[in-house]
DNA sequence: TAGAACTTAAT
DNA sequence: TTAAGTTCT
C-alpha cells in the first residue's frame, strides 16, 4: 500500500483557501481527508438535536461531494482522538498528519497529545495557523506584552494586515489520495437527531457588509451577515472575509478583530474559562437566584427587549447582537447572576457558539474581562428599545402577547436593580 | 514618564 | 456631567 498523509480537518470544513491542506497538498503525496466526530465533545452536548451537529455533518457531505469529484473521499471517525490515531497508524502506512491549529485549551492539550504518539512512531505532526489572521504572539505591544485593551490592538493589527495583506492559499486537490468513498455515518448513528433550525447559507452579503455600520444596530432590520457559524467551522475562509471587508466597511473588519482579540486573550489567558480575567471580580456574591435564572432563559423577565432575545435565541439558536449586550447586561446585572450561567445557557443554544467570543463579550458585559465595560454602565433596557427598536417591531415579532394581560410584569424594577448591582459591585471591589 | 485613551452609556 | 483605574505610547 502506497504511503499517506492524512489532513485532519477540525474547524476548517472547506477545500477552498485551507492552509494546512495547500501545504499537505505541495508537500506530501496520496493526501486524505479526515475528519473525527470526537465523542469527548459529542458527549457533553445534552440536547441530542444540536443544530452544530447536524450543520457539521451536513456540510461533510458537501465536502464528500467535492473530495467525490476528484476521485478522493473524506474519511470518518468516531470516537476519542487518541484512540482513533492509535487505530489508525495500524491501518495505514502515514508518514505525516497535516491539521490547522486550534487555539482553544482543549484543543491544544488534545493536538499535544496526538503529536507525541505520532512522534513516538516517527510520524510527522504538522499544524498550521488557518483560522485567523494573527495568532499567538503576532500582535505585541511595545512591551512586547499581549495588548488588553481592543483600541491598540486593533490599530496594530491594521497597520500589519494593511502593510501586508494575507495571500490566499488554493490547495492542489490532485495530490489527493484517490480511493473509492468510504462510508459515511448517519446523524442517528452518531446519536444525533436532524433539526428544523435554519442554517444561514454561506455568502458574502455584499450589501449587509457594506452598510454594516449604520444597519448593524437594529434588530427588527436583522442586518447582520450570520456568518458566525461558518467562522466557527471554517466553511468560510476568515482571510477571504477580511479581504472583502477592508474593501466594504471598517466596522465589519473591526468585528472580525475583536473575534481574533478575543482568541489572543483565550490563548494566553486560558484561566479566563473558569474565573474571571480581573481577578477582584471573582469576589462578586452573586445572587444566582434559579427561578429568575429560568425566567430569563425562557423570555419572561417582563423586559420585552430581552424576552425577545431570549425567543429569538430558544427559537432559532440565534440572537441578534445588540440584544446580545442587552441580555447578558440584565442577567449579570438587574439579577446579579453570575456571568458563566449566562455563558454556558449561550454555549448551549448559539449556532454561532465559539468559546473565545462568547467568553469575551460576556465577560465584556459583566465587567469582568480584558477591556470590559465599566461596571456602573448598566444598560437601561427601556432606553435601548427607544434607541433600537423604537417601533416594537423587533418585540412584537418575539412576544406575540406583548401589551396583553397575558405578559408579564418587570420581574425586577429598573432602578432598585440598577442601585442594587452598583452597591454589590462597588463593595465587592472595594475589599 | 506623563499624558491620553479607553466598543457599541446612563442620568 | 459622570465614573476609575489600567493600559499604552
Amino acid at each position: 500500500m502506497k504511503k499517506i498523509t492524512l489532513f485532519w480537518m477540525r474547524r476548517d470544513l472547506r477545500l477552498d483557501d485551507n492552509t494546512g491542506l495547500f501545504y499537505a497538498c505541495q508537500n506530501e503525496e496520496n493526501v486524505l481527508p479526515l475528519f473525527i466526530f470526537d465523542t469527548d465533545i459529542l458527549e457533553e452536548l445534552e440536547d441530542k438535536k444540536d443544530g452544530r451537529v447536524a450543520f457539521i455533518h451536513h456540510q461533510l457531505q458537501k465536502l464528500q461531494e467535492e473530495l467525490k469529484a476528484q476521485g478522493s473521499s473524506l474519511l470518518i471517525k468516531t470516537g476519542k482522538p487518541m484512540a482513533i490515531f492509535e487505530q489508525l497508524v495500524e491501518e495505514y502506512p502515514i508518514t505525516a498528519v497535516y491539521t490547522n491549529r486550534d487555539y482553544e485549551p482543549y484543543a491544544i492539550s488534545r493536538d499535544k497529545e496526538v503529536d507525541k504518539f505520532l512522534h513516538e512512531r516517527k510520524i510527522d505532526f504538522l499544524d498550521f495557523k488557518d483560522q485567523i489572521i494573527y495568532e499567538k504572539n503576532e500582535i505585541l505591544n511595545e512591551s512586547g506584552d499581549f495588548y488588553k485593551v481592543y483600541t491598540p490592538y486593533k490599530n496594530a493589527w491594521l497597520k500589519k494586515f494593511k502593510a501586508n495583506a494575507p495571500a490566499l492559499l488554493e490547495p492542489n486537490l490532485k495530490q489527493l489520495h484517490q480511493t473509492a468513498p468510504f462510508d459515511f455515518p448517519t446523524l442517528r448513528e452518531l446519536g444525533f437527531i436532524e433539526t428544523d433550525i435554519a442554517i444561514p447559507p454561506l455568502e458574502i452579503n455584499k450589501p449587509i457588509i457594506r452598510n454594516y455600520d449604520e444597519t448593524r444596530d437594529f434588530p427588527a432590520q436583522d442586518k447582520t451577515s450570520h456568518l458566525g457559524i461558518h467562522l466557527r467551522f471554517g466553511t468560510i475562509s476568515v482571510r477571504k472575509l477580511a479581504l472583502e471587508a477592508d474593501k466594504l466597511n471598517e466596522t465589519y473588519l473591526s468585528e472580525l478583530i475583536w473575534r481574533e482579540f478575543f482568541m489572543m486573550i483565550l490563548f494566553h489567558n486560558p484561566h479566563v474559562v473558569t474565573e474571571s480575567f480581573k481577578k477582584k471580580y471573582d469576589n462578586i456574591p452573586w445572587r444566582n437566584d434559579e427561578e429568575e435564572f429560568e425566567k430569563w432563559c425562557e423570555g419572561n423577565t417582563g423586559y420585552p427587549i430581552v424576552d425577545a432575545g431570549m425567543r429569538e435565541l430558544n427559537a432559532t439558536g440565534h440572537m441578534h447582537n445588540r440584544v446580545r449586550m442587552i441580555t447578558a447586561s440584565f442577567l449579570t446585572k438587574h439579577l446579579l447572576i453570575d456571568w458563566r450561567w449566562g455563558e454556558a445557557y449561550f454555549a448551549k443554544k448559539l449556532l454561532d457558539y465559539e468559546l473565545a467570543s462568547n467568553n469575551g463579550n460576556w465577560q465584556w458585559a459583566a465587567g469582568t474581562g480584558t477591556d470590559a465595560q465599566p461596571y456602573f454602565r448598566i444598560f437601561n433596557p427601556a432606553s435601548q428599545v427607544k434607541k433600537f427598536d423604537k417601533d416594537l417591531n423587533y418585540i412584537k415579532k418575539w412576544v406575540k402577547e406583548f401589551g396583553t394581560d397575558q405578559y408579564p410584569a418587570p420581574m425586577v424594577d429598573h432602578k432598585k436593580a440598577r442601585e442594587r448591582a452598583l452597591e454589590t459591585y462597588k463593595s465587592a471591589l472595594d475589599k
